[in-house]
DNA sequence: GTCTATACTAAGATAGAC
DNA sequence: GTCTATCTTAGTATAGAC
């Protein structure tokens, strides 16, 4: 379980190869790990960003479909979300700041976002940057407990995350409403 | 680093016990990481309770001393709280059932505030008990980038973080004014 | 209770044949 | 590109003296 606990052993049996043919495609262990977290963080940003552009002009509308495109891809890729959340921390050097690089454009998107609703009077929240990091973190730790046969589906979590990211953002009430229930 | 990354060894040269000597307390390296873990686990819920019976009457006031006190409690201890949110999970069988009964309780005394303030009319959100989770989620994530000597004191990010979660409870107006700026 | 020495296992990584 | 076999290191845990 996790960086440490998972051997090249497992993963060679995992994906079919024999353990030394790892080595051909990868260097080391950390390379390999390095590739997942890359590949999992570009398609999360791509995918919020995706959203964005699809989503109506209003920056409210906007903002909701970040929020969700972003808990959505925890939701649609829970293994590989888990390892991008808890495991990052294990590269070191150049291989982090590669991957702390994307993950703050993602949250560099969502504090614009934020920002311009704030200027526009949509949203009131006086803390744009330490909103957007709780609310990306509020999302990520759904890679924790979410279970995809217990309880709630995606659409549901979805639409109460971003519900709850509005509120956190004290939304101003004509625009709340058009969310609500 | 975590608790595959931290070797026996290095535990005895930072206890500046020996090796062999660890094993006089603890019977294996579970027991050491169940010990750390239900050490936090219980003072946090402790701390959590009593800010509660500290706090004035009202229901905001309870909920955001309990908010404070959580979130508190990462602050004030970033290692332990670093183990505890993302090595628990490494535990297995009943050494995790216990850690994980008494994250569930710090949860549900959050649920019962919220449903409270619910009942009361302070708060308006429709999901008590996701938003429980959300605002726990959100402030365990403090031991992932709080840095003691960067940016934020431990006042300031409580504060916010409160705010965060009583907006995102959708407080009604006449009990919002009293917390803001 | 504390130590040194060591058993045992499994890890990451490499050599070298095919 | 792929394998088997192996090297080297480091891990958890134990034996047994003091």
């Amino acid at each position: 379980m996790g960086f440490y606990g998972a051997s090249m052993r497992q993963l060679a049996s995992r994906t079919g190869l024999s353990l030394s043919n790892i080595y051909n495609y990868y260097p080391s262990k950390s390379a390999v790990l390095l590739e997942i977290l890359r590949e999992a963080s570009s398609a999360q940003l791509a995918q919020v960003q995706g959203a964005i552009e699809r989503a109506g002009p209003g920056v409210v509308e906007r903002f909701s479909a970040a929020v969700e495109a972003f808990l959505g891809y925890y939701i649609d890729n829970p293994e590989i979300g888990t390892v991008a959340t808890s495991e990052f921390r294990y590269l070191e050097g150049e291989f982090r700041s590669e991957v702390v690089a994307a993950r703050d454009e993602t949250q560099s998107v969502l504090t614009r976002l934020i920002a311009e609703g704030v200027e526009s009077g949509h949203f009131g929240t006086p803390y744009p940057h330490e909103a957007a990091l709780a609310i990306l973190t509020m999302c990520s730790a759904v890679t924790v407990w979410y279970r995809k046969d217990g309880g709630l589906g995606k659409e549901e979590i979805c639409q109460r995350y971003s519900r709850f990211a509005l509120s956190l953002l004290e939304v101003r009430p004509t625009t709340t409403r058009r969310r609500s229930q």
